[in-house]
RNA sequence: GGGUCGAUAGCUCAAUGGUAGAGCAGCGUCCUUUUAAGUCGUUGGUUCCGGGUUCGAAUCCCGGUCGACCCA
C-alpha cells in the first residue's frame, strides 16, 4: 500500500485507503471470501406480510449507494442483481461497536446484512438490521447518485460504473440476456440443437464483408474471424442436424457506426425440408415469445420515430420490386429484361436526391433506392420477399422468375431485422454463384463447402437475426452500443 | 477516411481574454422512521496533452490524444 498523505480530507481515494489500512490494522479483513445471502432485494420485498412487522428473517448483501445519517440510526440502501432495498440500521439494536464501525462505511462498500422486514412509516418495506458484515471495500467513489454517470466515454470504458449508477442502462442491458435466453428456449421448444462452431476460419464465408486477420503460430498460418455462421452450420443439415441453430459472435473489418460494432451477435437457423415460408412462422413464433415473456406487450415504440410498432396480427409482406416502383413513381421493374434498364435505374435513384457510383451493377443502384428510400420507412414488421439473385448468392431460385430468389427480408423499425431463405442446395448452381461473387479470387472461394453440397444437403429454411438490432428495437436504444456490455472503442490506458 | 462538436474538482455542470465557482460526494459537527433526508462549518484544480498569440489564456490560434454526431 502507498505512503497515505498527511492531509486527506479532500482525497476520497486515500481516505478510504486509510479506513481499509484501520481495519486490517484491528484485525479485520475487508475482503471476504463469502457472504450469505437468502433473499435477492426484490424477493425479500415480496416476502414481506402485510401487518407482520420484523417476523420475517432475510439475509441480503449488496453495495451501499445511498446513506443517510441521523446520528443514532441510519436509512440506507444496497443495490444487487435485482434492485436496490432499503436498510434500517440502529444502534441499540446492532450495538455501539458495531454502530461505530458502520458509520465508517461508504458508498461503493458491499455489505451483507440480517434482520427482519417491517414497512416505515413512509411506506417502504425495509429490513431492520440485526447483523452486517463488510464483505468488500470500495477503494474508490461512485459517480454522483441523482445524475448519475453520463461522460459517454466513461460509460463505455468503465461500464461497471454505468450499471451501478444509471439504472435505465441496468435496465436495458439486462433485457438483452433475457432476449437471448427466450430466443433459446423458443428455439429449444421446436427440436433446434444449438452448436458451436468455429471462429476462426480459413476462409471467411457466407457473406461479404471484410474479415480480421490473425495467425496461429503452431500450424504457421493464418486464420480469419468469422463473418458469419452460415457455410458451418450447412454442413450440419448435410450430417444430419436437421434443425440447428448458433448465437454467435462474429467479426468484421469494418466502420464502426450507431449501428455497426466490429463484433457483434448473430443467431443463424437452419430447419431441414422447410423453406423461407417456415422461417417466416418461425420468426414470428420468436416475436411472439419474445413479446409475451420479456417484452410484456405486443406493442412497441420505435424510438427514432415514436410509432407504435405492431407485433399481433398479420404481418405486411411485400415484393421487393413492388416497393422499388411504388417508390420511383413508375414500373422500373417491368425493364429488369430491357437494355435501357440501368440508365432508367440511374434516372429514378439520382430523382430522388441519391449519388450513383459509376463502378455499381445495376441491382446494386436499384438496393440503394430500397435501402435509403424504402427501408427507413418500413416502421411495422414487413416481409419483404422477391429479391434479386445478386444480393443474396446462397439462396434457392424462384422457379417463376431466375432473376429472383425465394427469400425475406424482414424489416422492422426501419431497419433490416432478419433476413432468410430457401437454401441453396445445388453444387452446380452454388459454385455458380459463389463464383459470381469472389470474380478471380479464388481463394475465397470455401470448396472445402462446396465439397460438402455435393454429398447432399437437404431443402432447409436459413434465417439470421441481428441480435443487437433486435436488441435496439425491442429497448428502444438509440446505438448499438447501448445494448453491448462492452463495445469496441479505440485501446486507451486507463486515466 | 472526411466534416461538425466536445474534454474544467471523484461525479454533474458554471465561469465577457482579467483572482477558476456551484450542487452532489469527501472531511468535521448536530440529529433514533429518512426518501435527491435535513443542519452548521470546511477541504479539494497539471482547466485532456504540446506549442503559439497576448501585459495577461479554461477562453483566441496551430498540432496531437480520446469521445460524440453526421457523411463515406
Amino acid at each position: 500500500m502507498s505512503e497515505i498523505p498527511q492531509d486527506i480530507s479532500h482525497d476520497q481515494y486515500a481516505v478510504r485507503l486509510k479506513k481499509l489500512q484501520d481495519m486490517r490494522d484491528a484485525g479485520s479483513d475487508p475482503f471476504r471470501a463469502s457472504c450469505e445471502q437468502t433473499h435477492f432485494s426484490a424477493v425479500a420485498l415480496q416476502a414481506y406480510v402485510e401487518g407482520e412487522e420484523n417476523t420475517v428473517p432475510v439475509k441480503v448483501a449488496g453495495r451501499l449507494v445511498v446513506i443517510r445519517d441521523m446520528g443514532k440510526s441510519q436509512f440506507v440502501k444496497i443495490l444487487d442483481q435485482q434492485g436496490q432495498i432499503q436498510l434500517y440500521v440502529k444502534k441499540d439494536l446492532v450495538g455501539e461497536e458495531a454502530y461505530v464501525a458502520f458509520k465508517r462505511l461508504d458508498i461503493g462498500d458491499i455489505i451483507g446484512a440480517e434482520g427482519t422486514l417491517f414497512k416505515t412509516k413512509t411506506g417502504e418495506v425495509t429490513v431492520r438490521i440485526e447483523k452486517y458484515t463488510l464483505v468488500s471495500k470500495a477503494l474508490r467513489p461512485l459517480p454522483e447518485k441523482w445524475h448519475g454517470l453520463t461522460d459517454a466515454e466513461q460509460v463505455y470504458r468503465q461500464r461497471y460504473l454505468d450499471l451501478i449508477v444509471n439504472p435505465e442502462s441496468r435496465a436495458r442491458l439486462m433485457l438483452r440476456s433475457r432476449i437471448v435466453a427466450s430466443i433459446r428456449q423458443t428455439l429449444a421448444g421446436r427440436n433446434f440443437l444449438e452448436v458451436e462452431t468455429p471462429v476462426l476460419e480459413g476462409v471467411a464465408g457466407g457473406s461479404a464483408a471484410r474479415p480480421f486477420v490473425t495467425h496461429h503460430n503452431a500450424l504457421g498460418t493464418d486464420f480469419f474471424l468469422r463473418i458469419a455462421l452460415e457455410l458451418r452450420l450447412k454442413r450440419l443439415l448435410v450430417g444430419g442436424y436437421d434443425r440447428v441453430f448458433e448465437i454467435g459472435r462474429i467479426f468484421r473489418n469494418e466502420g464502426i457506426s450507431r449501428k455497426h460494432n466490429p463484433e457483434f451477435t448473430m443467431l443463424e437457423v437452419y430447419q431441414a425440408y422447410s423453406d423461407f415460408r417456415g422461417m417466416m412462422d418461425l420468426i414470428r413464433a420468436i416475436f411472439t415469445d419474445l413479446c409475451r415473456d420479456v417484452i410484456g406487450s405486443f406493442e412497441i415504440k420505435h424510438a427514432a420515430s415514436g410509432e407504435m410498432i405492431n407485433f399481433a396480427g398479420e404481418w405486411r409482406v411485400a415484393r421487393y420490386f413492388e416497393l422499388i416502383d411504388a417508390a420511383v413513381g413508375f414500373p422500373l421493374s417491368a425493364l429488369r429484361q430491357s437494355a435501357d434498364y440501368r440508365a432508367k435505374a440511374t434516372e429514378a435513384a439520382q430523382t430522388l436526391g441519391l449519388d450513383v457510383h459509376a463502378g455499381w451493377e445495376t441491382f446494386e443502384i436499384v438496393n440503394e433506392i430500397f435501402s435509403k428510400k424504402i427501408e427507413p420507412t418500413l416502421i411495422q414488421p414487413t416481409f419483404v420477399t422477391h429479391l434479386p439473385k445478386e444480393l443474396c448468392p446462397l439462396a434457392k431460385l424462384n422457379l417463376e422468375d431466375s432473376g429472383l430468389i425465394d427469400v425475406f427480408e424482414l424489416c422492422i423499425g426501419g431497419m433490416e431485422v432478419a433476413p432468410a431463405y430457401s437454401e441453396q442446395n445445388d453444387p452446380f448452381v452454388q459454385r455458380q454463384m459463389f463464383e459470381q461473387q469472389v470474380g478471380d479470387d479464388q481463394q475465397k472461394m470455401d470448396t472445402d463447402f462446396l465439397l460438402a453440397l455435393e454429398h447432399g444437403m437437404p431443402p432447409a429454411g436459413g434465417m439470421g437475426v441481428g441480435i443487437d438490432r433486435l436488441c435496439i428495437l425491442l429497448t428502444g436504444a438509440e446505438s448499438i452500443r447501448d445494448v453491448i456490455l462492452f463495445p469496441s472503442l479505440r485501446p486507451n490506458e486507463a486515466k
